[in-house]
DNA sequence: ATGGTATTGATACTCGGTCTCATCGGTGAG
DNA sequence: CTCACCGATGAGACCGAGTATCAATACCAT
């Protein structure tokens, strides 16, 4: 009925939890275990059914309520894709960053701030503006993306790719 | 019943629709019109109601339509507000450029690329991924704003700001 | 005038997300 | 141990943005 894969992952994302004052509840655990063993991006949606497919139903407010936390939690992030989709990603809490997902296969990752700070200052003086925030979203095939797509084109093959938000 | 301010704006938008071998129609000249004479980022339904103030009542649908048909020709973009929330903004259609947002009066400007592109592929190259496409948005302060909260954190006035969204 | 295509409006629907509210459960005080 | 309390939960209503469907209409060319 609880699956507890507990990876590191899962165990970073409860104890950020538990730092921050918050019950580890079995529903919030579910919910790390899922973010963690995600390594795509996801929607509510998607944790929902994989919840069930677990044998776990949880309301739909209560993920969302789960995903929430982690966001403010800086443990996830909400990013828009290029659709306009909204979609989750988890990422390191710590310092700030921007992403760099996988159109093939949706996996995310973390790409630090770099020079764009120095970028971005220089565009808000430039204008006139204090900059608050910025946000920067970058779109791609991954190597193993990119790969797969190579040798299907060459053997005719359709399947493959990486796992893909799983 | 029509009110076609007809600015220099206006007249770029239509233009690109007729060039593109869309009728400009005197719905689409409406949206047109509106979406010109807005300096902040706006949403369908601001849009909506905006029309219907000046008299004129068009389904939501064809809203949607003639700014999915704007934002096909680059007229008008969308974006992601902090927030979380969609709205669109106009822009000139040709060069690639990102957006710098004011979050007082949600006045945008087009930023040029300068050297995020290289920044860019650099970040590619280091992970491995062909990018195919990336996005910063930046939210700040205009000048505008941060005059205006100045003086009224001086003066202890409350209105002001720019015009905003209008 | 006539047919064909483009446009439109109404409406139903989907989807992500929020809100409300009654219930449930763990924890701490007594 | 019991009780009260508060946080967490689920169900379901609700909401706003956007899409789909479909019939009615406007426009254009012939």
């Amino acid at each position: 009925m609880r699956p507890s894969i507990n990876t590191i992952q899962t165990k970073r994302i409860i104890e950020a939890l538990e730092r921050a004052g918050y019950q580890a509840t079995p529903n919030r655990r579910l919910v790390a275990d899922l973010v963690a063993s995600t390594n795509g991006h996801f929607t509510a949606a998607d944790l929902l059914e994989r919840g069930r497919r677990e044998q776990v139903k949880m309301g739909r407010a209560t993920i969302f309520r789960a995903l929430d936390l982690l966001t403010s939690l800086r443990v996830v992030e909400r990013l828009d894709l290029p659709s306009g989709a909204h979609a989750y990603v988890v990422c390191e809490p710590d310092k700030h960053h921007h992403h760099l997902v996988c159109s093939g296969c949706g996996r995310s990752e973390d790409v630090a701030d770099g020079e764009l700070g120095a970028l971005v200052d220089e565009i808000g003086r430039r204008h006139g503006y204090e900059i608050q925030s910025h946000r920067l979203e970058l779109f791609g095939t991954c190597p193993v993306c990119t790969a797969a797509s190579e040798s299907r084109s060459a053997t005719g093959d359709a399947s493959a790719e990486q796992g893909g938000p799983a």
